[in-house]
DNA sequence: GCCAACGTTGGC
DNA sequence: GCCAACGTTGGC
């Protein structure tokens, strides 16, 4: 697996997983944060990212790849904020949820549980093996 | 609605 | 350069 994976928020009333697939490709803007902005520079077209629903659902319900790199964000007036562009690669038939993600050995030490506020994230490969399996998906048929 | 975590701002 | 005050995010 060459694809670094990643971890993106959305808060469904604003940007949900639903607004994604009826786009088929948008710039995820709005990330206000350094931490957050470096993350999207790492990202490199094909990687691949869970998209999550903050606030209300609070659980992963999709994985996204990267289709563009990074380049300056078009919403922000001023800074050095930047946007990745994503299209909706597949739709879980079984969300994972942060509770599950909270009680499993493998996936409570992930960022997203850790630094909750942090709206990019990395996934390490285990990681992200565990949470196809949680969403019993094979990992083999996509990547 | 509350609060913990964390980032930012501004006084000194 | 430190730190208190304040704002925001997001889980509970």
């Amino acid at each position: 697996m060459n694809s670094r994976i990643w971890l993106i928020k959305s808060e469904p009333f604003k940007y949900a997983w639903e607004n994604m697939l009826a786009d088929g490709r948008t710039f995820w803007d709005g990330v206000r944060n350094h931490q957050a902005k470096n993350n999207l520079l790492e990202m490199r077209v094909g990687d691949f990212a869970f998209f999550y629903h903050s606030n209300e659902g609070m659980e992963i319900v999709g994985i996204v790849q990267v289709v563009r790199e990074a380049y300056p964000d078009p919403t922000a007036t001023e800074g050095p904020w930047v946007v990745v562009d994503v299209e909706p690669k597949l739709s879980f038939e079984t969300t994972v949820s942060l509770a599950q993600l909270k009680a499993d050995p493998i996936c409570s030490g992930m960022a997203l549980v850790r630094q909750s506020r942090l709206s990019v994230s990395p996934v390490t490969e285990s990681e992200f093996n565990r949470i196809c399996e949680l969403a019993n998906l094979n990992p083999a048929g996509f990547v």
